[in-house]
RNA sequence: GGCCCCAUCGUCUAGUGGCCCAGGACACCAGAUUCUCAAUCUGGGAACACGGGUUCGAUUCCCGUUGGGGCUGCCA
């Protein structure tokens, strides 16, 4: 059997972290067992669809490569063929109308829903349920409602497996009644358990805590500059497991080893900690160039490819490029004062500094080994250890106790700017 | 309230009756290395929620308790 598996989310806002993993999960079952995946865009409720929102959910899964063989398909151009399917069910007797609204004939007994990851759940009606089962499925409006729509498309689409949230769960003997009253066998399901924040709450945009806030839209990683390959690759983890003790690893891996059986169970919370040592490990192995490429639109205009190379490996989000990078392109620096009193507080140290500038006064050529050379013979000169010259002339020429390689560093910076920095420097 | 799902270090997880006085990763602490920071290396502390069973033997099976999450809409 050929597995169709499908994407459904709502345009009625952001795009949700777990919404990705759920799309995620879907794209790796598709690529895993060669099958299609399906994108449909569930757009029944009119008056919370943004165009802007549609946007975000594509640019999403376009950032992180989650790309779709099939759609989208949008349930708002979809109208006549739940109109169709309405009246069969009401033409069967199996639906009704009462109150201006279309109801489905839900059975009493019990349902059981066979499921991939949590196994068969019976679910109990409840109070609610036992008093009244039948549910609507087209609003008085003439809207056809979330589990109608579902299921029709479902059906329609031949989806084979159906790989969503658990907060579906409790609703899923709803869609095998209807797939049922239809004639038709029910898709596979798999429910994946929640990610919840660190301390165990819902992710939400709307927490009132706007860190949180943060972490539970797609777009927080895209504008912090983390690498979709990271954020793929943790997501991959929240849930599942290569069982072999490995976390950094290629999609291609994961492709060849996910299946559905093996997901976990239980909730899982969101260590955006974790995710960004990993951002970190992906941007190491980056190729200088890939690097210089992707650290562009972070480097607020001030993209010298020399530069950029220098602090590669210091940075673990790309957003924090311009106070890595900053004194390489101003002369009005911050001076860090901890650093300033740490390096610089011995007295002779505007002396030795001048001494400095002097000696690279005349340096060449201009480069990293001639440079360290040249300190070093300075330090010889003066009795003192190299790092008497090191430290201050780096809080000299940058502000700060901490940065790249400082022979490199001096290197990229030319001549002129070090020689003026560490004259006009006073400790 | 009713119904459903879940429960291993702070977090993500390995573990499917003896290989486990529980392994890996992040985080944390200490040391090594280094011109600083980062990275790297070495070492350390840190968990089977609780109570009953079943069994020669339970992290692993069953029941209960507690705790967490979900559903309970003419939202999706």
């Amino acid at each position: 059997m050929n597995v169709r598996v499908r994407f459904a989310p709502s345009p009625t806002g952001y795009l949700h972290i777990g919404s990705v993993r759920t799309a995620l999960f879907n794209w790796l079952y598709a690529r895993h067992t060669g099958g299609t995946f399906v994108l449909r865009i569930e757009d029944t409720d009119t008056t919370r669809n943004t165009e802007q929102s549609l946007r975000t959910i594509l640019d999403g899964l376009k950032w992180l490569g989650l790309n779709h063989d099939e759609g989208p398909y949008f349930q708002s151009q979809r109208a006549e063929l739940y109109q169709r399917r309405v009246q069969e069910l009401v033409a069967k007797g199996l639906a009704y109308e009462r109150e201006g609204a279309i109801r489905f004939k839900m059975t009493r007994a019990p349902i059981v829903v066979p499921d991939l990851i949590a196994g068969k759940v019976t679910r109990e009606l409840t109070d609610r349920e036992l008093q009244d089962p039948d549910f609507v499925i087209v609003r008085s409006d003439g809207n056809p409602v979330f589990h109608f729509v579902n299921v029709v498309d479902d059906l329609e689409m031949k989806i084979t497996h159906v790989i969503r949230g658990e907060d579906h769960l409790s609703n899923t003997p709803k869609h095998i009644a209807l797939f049922r009253a239809f004639g038709v066998e029910p898709p596979q399901y798999a429910h994946i358990p929640m990610i919840l924040n660190l301390d165990g709450t819902k992710m939400s945009k709307r927490d009132p805590d706007p860190a949180k806030a943060r972490l539970a839209s797609l777009q927080t990683y895209v504008e912090d500059g983390y690498l979709p390959e990271a954020v793929r690759n943790y997501l991959c983890l929240l849930g599942w497991s290569p069982k072999d003790n490995r976390d950094v690893m290629p999609i291609e891996e994961v492709v060849k080893l996910f299946d559905l059986p093996q997901i976990l169970r239980s909730n899982a919370r969101f260590d955006v900690t974790k995710l960004t040592w990993m951002n970190g490990e992906y941007l190491r192995a980056l190729p200088t160039a890939r690097f210089i490429e992707l650290a562009k639109p972070f480097s607020g205009g001030h993209d010298d490819p020399q530069v950029l190379a220098l602090v590669k490996d210091k940075l673990k989000l790309l957003k924090e490029l311009p106070e890595h990078t900053g004194f390489f392109f101003t002369d009005d620096y911050p001076f860090d004062p901890e650093a300033v009193k740490k390096s610089c507080s011995a007295p002779e140290t505007n002396d030795r500094l001048a001494k400095l500038a002097e000696s690279y006064a005349g340096a060449s050529p201009w480069d990293a080994a001639t440079l360290e050379a040249s300190l070093k013979a300075l330090a010889t000169q003066l009795g003192v250890k190299p790092a008497a010259l090191i430290h201050p002339c780096r809080v000299a020429v940058s502000g700060k106790s901490a940065g790249p390689s400082l022979y490199h560093m001096l290197a990229v910076l030319g001549r002129d700017r070090v020689l003026a920095r560490l004259r006009n420097f006073q400790a």
